[in-house]
RNA sequence: GCGGGUGUGGCGGAAUUGGCAGACGUGCAGGAUUUAGGAUCCUGUGCCGAAAGGCGUGCGGGUUCAAGUCCCGCCACCCGCACCA
């Protein structure tokens, strides 16, 4: 099988000699380095976002990093000097439970995998700065973390609470809100439950009203479905708090509605089952045993159960009233999962001619329903709520009014009575941060018994995870570092008091909120950055990653970066100024998985058609943000066109600089548009597009050499440089090896984007196209400045619209000059 | 249920402001060269039709001299959210 090699050879095109020969020399002269002060080019900042270190690069990254290096390139060669850094997002449980597993430190298997995943992205020629390489499981990164988290913590953004919390029971630890889908743990699927602990949390719905507001200046650069989620995710609604009196308390219970207008169809109360309110409400009464059986059984449920929309409604009267405060009506207070504990107030008015759920309750638990908003139909009759909009009835000073007026008044009513107003309420909840998990940033707090919890001072920082040795890793519940007993025994800082460190860990998407700062200068020991280079760099321009991220890790960078803003660190607030969600590489229209068995290795690919090829694939398959179907793309015919790109330059005769003005016009006009257009393509992000005028080049360059002007031709050489340097963005090692042939020193990277003069894309004659009641009848070559009455003339004298006509009346003639005459008969 | 997106040849996909639908590639067919081809080169390739010609951008209407593109109504598929009061 030592075939296919000496084919190439024999065709001269061989990819593998061709890496071996380009790796080297690009190691030497480093052409993607960003750092130079002296450096006066404008600058751009293109950011992939960073790999976690799970084995070698898969298919997924070889598009990602393809796509995102395309861009990097492009701006290099258009004269920016541009900071492509990369870096590991190396904590996390895959780490860990490897380590677990295999027994032992899961820093062995972390840096063992960054090393293969960095060697394997040098040989995928991505234009990384080396110089700039960061890793978040790193004490020189992550004591940054702690710094932030103190910083945050003084600010009163890190705070402590009590709270029900999604527990995944697999992982053993806490998740955030944002890390269960649809009742499941994000990283393994098993179903979550709520467990009531103390966590750590960021207050980021401090923050939810500038990061809806915000989205603003994004709207240009980021995908409007990624736009949109962070929206609904923020989820904010504007109602009223509405305060209910309730008999026998000396506090009233607020709650809040999105339509105070119907308050007066609240014909009963329910407060979340799982709330402080509902067991103080119930203490004491009758229906005590049942609320507390009931609690048990909601409790035993996981949040995959709760979720389900479609399951019956449970509760328990509390034995309780409430008193409706614009109709004095005394009603039941309930108490049920329906209502979540931890969304507005925990409590609500019920509702049910207006409102689904509050009907499904009432009926099943025999309720009283009064309509307030006019209906056709009657709830109790139908079962579906009515009454979105429309008059008000039975509502005393609101009978009549439509939705909008009704709510306002009743706001005003509320108000002047001091008993409600208005209010917004988002569904954003605080960013639940600790992990009881080993692998990831200790938090940097001491718990004292007489000082409480005490900050590390800053001069301490970092604290150093103690070693695994001797930890046993194995989920329980509970952060193995507390059971590292000499590095969890400190002095309280404040009173050198016996005390211990907080054990817990931080969430890993801490680690990536402000990763794409610390490559401003990583190595830099007094700050996490340097708050000139900021200047000089931030905001990203291009960010490009995956939209699993839509939510999880862009919500949080978005909202570090406004507390960097308000820290005074930064002078902007949104981080990423574009944004490109690349698709997934599937296989037969599904994700490639171990289980499907349809799994293409990336490794094998590259074996087979080379780096270039791949690359090529990956850019030439579609936009950038649709998926890659590797079942319906050509690798093998990537690698053809790159064999015929590369035989195209070796076949050039003539020496480097010979005078192109005096080469073949046509192929310079062909040369000139294929530039044009490339641009033009590659400006809006069109890469597929630009692939293929690539193609349109070369096979235009191929057809001169053979059957036209000759491999001497200067215009020949002028088409083959311009191939070089624009495949240079996708296939490097090819346009570098092309460079050579055509009597070049390295690297093509910076030969910078080919001119062309603009006199060239102005054509001498273009071809009018005559139409015949909208069918095309004729074609006419005319000058591109023609006059209209200069071309109808010439269309309507022309035979084939004369014969096409056959002496039919016409009614009006459109022209479009040059392009386009449109005869329409009477 | 709510919200959003997408429908173009056998396949992936092109197509400024409405103005030659199908660029480029893949696949397929035929040919050249070759001991051979999973190499290279050339030719053809939307569909129907022998041809003339007709039809054609999910379906049905509409606006227009002209619609893949704009408007209205459907259908299909995909994605996100989903007891958030």
């Amino acid at each position: 099988m030592s075939e296919p090699v000496s084919e190439d050879l024999r065709h001269g095109y061989d990819f593998e000699s061709i890496q071996e020969r380009w790796l080297p020399v690009w190691d030497e002269l480093q052409p993607f380095r960003s750092g130079d002060p002296a450096d006066t080019r404008e600058t751009r900042y293109v950011l992939d976002m960073f790999p976690y270190p799970s084995g070698d690069l898969h298919m997924g990254h070889a598009e990602a990093y393809a796509l995102g290096d395309v861009i990097a390139r492009y701006w290099v060669q258009r004269g920016f000097n541009v900071m492509h850094p990369i870096g590991w997002d190396a904590f996390g449980l895959p780490a860990e439970n490897a380590a677990i597993k295999r027994g032992e430190d899961p820093a062995i298997w972390t840096y063992a995998n960054i090393e293969q995943q960095k060697s394997s992205m040098r040989r995928y020629a991505c234009s990384f700065d080396w110089d700039r390489v960061l890793n978040t499981c790193d004490p020189t990164y992550y004591r940054w973390n702690q710094w932030f988290f103190l910083k945050m913590h003084e600010r009163g953004l890190a705070y402590r609470k009590a709270s029900a919390v999604n527990w995944c029971p697999t992982c053993q630890t806490v998740l955030a809100n944002e890390q269960v889908v649809g009742g499941l743990c994000e990283r393994c699927d098993s179903a979550v439950t709520k467990k009531k602990l103390t966590q750590w949390y960021f207050r980021i719905t401090d923050y939810a009203e500038r990061l809806l507001d915000d989205m603003q200046q994004l709207e240009a650069g980021w995908p409007e479905k990624v736009l949109l989620m962070q929206r609904n995710w923020i989820g904010r609604s504007t109602g009223a708090e509405v305060q209910f009196v309730v008999e026998g308390r000396e506090e009233p219970v607020t709650v809040y509605t999105t339509r105070p207008d119907t308050l007066y169809g609240a014909t009963f109360f329910v407060v979340a089952v799982d709330s402080d309110l509902a067991a103080e409400l119930v203490g004491g009464t009758p229906a005590e045993p049942d609320f507390v059986a009931y609690l048990d059984q909601v409790k035993q449920l996981s949040e995959m159960d709760r979720l389900d929309a479609g399951r019956e409604k449970t509760g328990v009267f509390l034995e309780r009233y409430a008193i409706n405060p614009v109709n004095g009506e005394q009603i039941p207070i309930w108490a049920s999962d329906y209502v979540l504990a931890d969304y507005g107030t925990g409590a609500i008015m019920a509702v049910p001619a207006h409102d689904q759920r509050d009907l499904d309750f009432a009926l099943k638990f025999g309720l009283p329903v009064s309509v307030v908003v006019e209906s056709d139909e009657d709830p109790t009759v139908t079962g579906i709520a009515t009454g979105d909009d429309g008059a008000h009835v039975n509502s005393g000073p609101l009978d009549g009014l439509g939705k909008a007026d009704a709510i306002a008044k009743m706001i005003e009513i509320l108000d002047e009575r001091g008993t409600g107003k208005a209010s917004i309420n988002y569904r954003l909840r605080d960013w639940l941060i600790s992990r009881q998990r080993y692998w990831g940033t200790p938090i940097p707090i001491i718990h004292c018994d007489t000082c409480g919890e005490v900050p590390v001072p800053e001069e301490q920082l970092p604290v150093v995870l103690p070693s695994a040795e001797g930890l046993d890793l194995k989920p329980k519940g509970a952060s193995p570092l507390g059971a590292a007993i000499e590095w969890a025994s400190v002095p309280c800082p404040k009173c050198g008091a016996p005390a211990t460190r907080d054990a817990d860990t931080m969430d890993t998407f801490v680690d990536s909120s402000w990763y794409f700062m610390r490559y401003l200068d990583p190595h830099l020991t007094t700050a996490p950055f340097d708050v000139e280079q900021a200047k000089k760099w931030a905001p990203v321009d291009q960010y490009v990653g995956g939209v699993t991220h839509a939510i999880l890790h862009l919500l949080y960078s978005r909202f570090y970066t406004k507390v960097m803003f308000d820290m005074g660190l930064i002078d902007f607030n949104e981080p990423f100024t574009r944004l490109l969600n690349q698709g997934m590489v599937v296989m037969n229209g599904s994700a490639m998985s171990k289980s499907r068995g349809n799994v293409v290795r990336l490794s094998d690919e590259l074996a087979t058609n080379g780096v270039d090829a791949v690359r090529l694939t990956m850019v030439f398959a579609g936009p950038p943000e649709d998926d890659v179907d590797w079942a319906d793309v050509s690798p093998a015919g990537a690698k053809k066109f790159l064999a015929r790109a590369w035989r195209v330059a070796d076949d050039v005769t003539s020496v480097p600089g010979a005078d192109a003005t005096t080469g073949d016009i046509e192929l310079r006009k062909a040369t000139a548009k294929a530039i044009s257009e490339a641009e033009q393509a590659l400006d809006s992000y069109r890469f597929n597009v630009a692939v293929a005028k690539t193609m349109e080049l070369v096979n235009a360059t191929r057809k001169a050499i053979d059957s036209g002007c000759g491999p001497a031709d200067p215009a020949v050489r002028e088409a083959a440089e311009a191939v070089a340097v624009m495949l240079s963005l996708v296939a490097p090692y090819t346009a570098e090896d092309m460079w050579r042939l055509l009597g070049h020193q390295p690297c093509v990277a910076r030969a910078g984007w080919p001119t062309f003069d603009p006199a060239l894309l102005v054509q001498e004659s273009v071809t009018c196209i005559v139409q015949i009641a909208g069918k095309v009848r004729e074609r006419l070559e005319v000058s591109p400045d023609i006059s209209e009455a200069d071309l109808k003339a010439l269309a309507l004298a022309s035979d084939a619209v004369q014969s096409a006509l056959a002496g039919a009346d016409i009614k009006t003639v459109i022209v479009r000059a040059p392009k386009l005459v449109n005869i329409v008969p009477a």
